[in-house]
DNA sequence: TTGAAAGCGCTAACAC
DNA sequence: GTGTTAGCGCTTTCAA
């Protein structure tokens, strides 16, 4: 057998039509073919195992059924479970997800959507938190609008910073809502565990919960915005030996270091500490002292901006805005 | 400004060169181009923003840069870190990976297998379990055959089922060595929370497990082969009543689950039973009581199917064989 | 070194 | 209804 896929000519020959009544036959269009005819070319496709070359047909058609998500990292459960979310629903409009995991290095970011741009895919989709950086910004609009201009859809799930279609989540409001319960709770003085600056998940979570507190304003730490990241400014907190009753981590897996942290240097959480994350990623859910979070629609914001980039474009880009909703567990015990 | 992208065609004209020199121009090839006319080529295709068309590439050169990757879920953090792993294998080849997730449905499986060869990608990477199902293997290598018999390339990451390159975790030794090294910690009667019959994993670590202990034959309760499934099965084991002092469920979400269904019934873990995963998801290493469990190297297991993907084709499949590494920890104190 | 032209596999006018 | 044919954007002989 020759390493070569039969194409639609071979069909068409096996079937002894001509190309554009297999072509009719097997990928629809509007024009119908007499039954015989279609019978013939189906079982001549089905004998020569037979199937349509997409890229072709994109090219043909001038349309093609891919689309591309970039995220941070697909092994974060953050971007794994929007991943999910957008994925099933391409699957539902027959669509297939090029997936790009850049490690949150702007560079690496931008290369790959240039590689999502070179594929003409029918969209993309950008997801992961926008770094406050002007030049950045721009050299992400050098892609992000040609690729516009030719026609191609571009949805981003993240601060509204591009001039695209976003999903956005209401970051500092959630963060304003955790704060007074908290307060509510009977804490005192807090202490917010946060990410990198330029991150601006990380600040708008950071800033939310200042403007949500009444106390004092909370003592601030901050470092990676990962595991590890909770980790260190958990013991970095710890040594620093300020007075604090309560800490915000800006996501459920530095609040899981920072619970590492503690146990490490035998603080009790919740007894002599309580931890707050934010996210409420599922396969957290289970742990114990169950953690208090904010819970985040992730799956259904990764359908929202699949859903996005296939509406129709309009002149103004669309906001989305998502309400995280504050979930008191365990690990914040009124007190 | 057109909907329409620049092509080569726009580039060769604004240079006023042929199209076969600004392809030489910019796409490379062994031809050199004088460097006089190679600038000139390289400055159109700035001024007019020009992209290459990937899929007009692949058409051409009858070769494209995508890889499939078919996952049951992609926000199971055992896929999502797989996918990481592969995924950043691809972008160090310059791959692009396109993905799709089943949700374990067998049917669903079939059918984003064709899109995926639809696609022409060169390669295909399955990762999951193998149901052990006649009907739905064969389904499955009649797409799997024209692909490769066409030239393309096939590696599954799962029990070595169908006739591919294959990284096939030694589920059955692992569990037999956890099984060995529960029974020197001093437990005595354990239980196994298993997923269904018919997943290859989950009935070799079960099988595994049963072969490696020494004692009475343990107890056994099927469910699904997630969290859920883990809590129900616990659930049941504990209203079924008999004495038990440890229970291996057979992946670590399912390990979760059972925790939290014996905190539901007032069972402390570790004191009033030990409990046993297999995995080791990085997002649970932090958990307390730490997780007993058997570690796989997940994100390398990405890279080796990446990698052995697009090795030559050889005659025979190959396989690479995985080892998981029991990693004892509080789940399982010694008694 | 450069250019003209023949495909790659398919769709969509356009004719019959 | 069905067939012919001109593209889609690119690479790659083959000549010049």
């Amino acid at each position: 057998m020759p390493a070569r896929a039969a194409t639609l000519t071979d069909v068409a020959k096996e079937a002894g039509v001509s190309l554009a009544t297999a072509s009719r036959a097997l990928n629809g269009s509007d024009r119908v073919v007499r039954a015989e005819l279609h019978a013939r070319v189906l079982e001549a496709a089905n004998r020569l195992g037979y199937t349509p070359n997409a890229q072709a047909q994109s090219m043909a058609r001038g349309s093609s059924d891919l689309v591309g998500l970039l995220v941070n990292d697909i092994a974060d459960p953050y971007f794994s479970t929007i991943a999910a979310g957008l994925a099933s629903a391409a699957e539902e409009q027959g669509l297939l997800v090029m997936l790009c995991s850049t490690g949150g290095d702007p560079g690496q970011e931008l290369e790959l959507l240039a590689a999502l741009r070179r594929q003409r895919g029918r969209a993309i989709v950008l997801a992961g938190s926008r770094i406050d950086d002007r030049a950045h910004l721009r050299k992400l609009s050098e892609q992000v609008d040609p690729f516009i201009e030719a026609g191609g859809r571009v949805a981003a799930i993240s601060e509204p910073k591009l001039p695209v279609d976003t999903v956005v989540v209401d970051n500092k409001r959630a963060a304003r809502d955790l704060a007074v319960r908290i307060g509510e709770l009977g804490y005192r003085r807090p202490a917010v565990l946060t990410g990198p600056d330029e991150l601006l998940v990380s600040r708008n979570r950071r800033d939310g919960f200042a403007e949500g507190w009444t106390g004092d304003a909370p003592i601030v730490v901050a470092d990676e915005f990962n595991r590890d990241g909770g980790f260190n400014a958990m013991q970095r907190l710890v040594d620093s030996g300020p007075e604090v009753d309560c800490v915000f981590a800006v996501n459920d897996l530095m609040a899981m270091g920072a619970m590492a942290a503690c146990r490490d240097r035998g603080i009790e959480v919740p007894r002599d500490l309580a931890v707050a994350g934010f996210d409420d990623i599922s396969t957290l859910r289970d742990v114990t002292p169950a953690l208090t979070t904010v819970r985040l629609p992730l799956t259904e914001m990764g359908r929202m901006a699949l859903e996005m980039v296939l509406n129709d474009p309009v002149a103004k880009p669309r906001r989305r805005k998502v309400q995280g909703e504050v979930i008191v567990r365990e690990s914040t015990p009124a007190r």
